[in-house]
DNA sequence: CGATAGTTTCAATAACTATTGAAAGCTTAG
DNA sequence: CTAAGCTTTCAATAGTTATTGAAACTATCG
């Protein structure tokens, strides 16, 4: 297969895998291309590569830069800003399970807590099925949560390792 | 707070919280009204309290089904067909977790080991960069398989707390 | 075998989300 | 200061995905 062939089939692949993954199509793509590359790119190479406009490719760098996947570059003596991706893909998973915890499962979390609680006979069916449902999911967020940050905290080599022996 | 609020209100955040993983709403809030329900229900009783159509329901149920979250249940006595879920949640996760796993990680992992062989100079930093990023998200990819594979088989108490003593 | 209760399908439509592109806003160099 | 180069915003529009509802289908009962 030909570079161009393989490039285009990953940024391809990537960005149908993100919208099942409730991620922007355009955004997995800009980041897709920045994996690859390994020198920075301008907005207008983005905008090129990918025939996107000017507003989508802002837009969606912007997001990326937010989720703490991309870092704007300058380069000197250039006017324009370039973009360059983390290359670590560990890093990029940790990070993306970071934002991801923080933007919904604390807010599910709250969500839950307030649930837990309601008025009511704690002997009628509907009730006791109620509270024992939300106190489960409870539990199982809870630990979620406190494995991720471990998970997050974690270098590379040690967590896999550990996971692995712990399998086997 | 009153029940039929509490449970309105669980319905909602589950729902919402779904669109933003690509699972449809409907079948999010079928699954979350059923998961908080002792007892099994009719087609006619989710689209009732969910106000949605008979179209909407029966695709969503299937869907459910299909994923292997629901059960048909089938009451001596009643024509009608009653759907009931799974209560336990960490059955539930690796439900969801072995089906994803299957639809989604296992087609990548196709289509990256074709991508590793690109025709062209390896001293290319073109070619370089991009062979390099396809190898190492294959090596994430690939552990990520197995112990998904682990997780989906391991017993509740077992995996938290190996995971809760390995953190320590 | 109808008649009836229940289920499934699917084309039309609605709802939602992403994308464009032109206009407004910055920033820097001269 | 102001013109040029570059970035950002956002209302309009396109594209995508979900939902409806009526018709077709299937199973069960007397």
């Amino acid at each position: 297969m030909k570079l161009a062939e393989a490039k285009a089939q990953f940024i391809q692949t990537w960005g149908s895998l993100a919208t099942q993954w409730g991620i922007n199509k355009t955004m997995a793509q800009i980041h897709a291309l920045l994996l690859i590359t390994p020198n920075p790119l301008s907005q207008d190479d983005l905008m090129e590569e990918l025939s996107i406009s000017r507003g989508n490719a802002n837009m969606n760098i912007r997001e990326l830069i937010d989720w703490g996947l991309v870092d704007r570059v300058i380069i000197p003596g250039e006017r324009k800003e370039f973009f360059l991706a983390e290359k670590d893909i560990w890093k990029v998973a940790r990070q993306i399970v970071k934002e991801r915890k923080k933007r919904e499962l604390e807010p599910l979390n709250k969500v839950l807590e307030q649930l837990q609680d309601v008025e009511g006979d704690k002997r009628n069916a509907e009730v006791k099925a109620f509270t024992e449902t939300i106190g489960n999911i409870r539990k199982f967020t809870g630990q979620a949560d406190k494995s991720l940050d471990t998970l997050i905290r974690a270098d590379e080599n040690w967590f896999w390792g550990s996971l692995i022996k712990m399998i086997k």
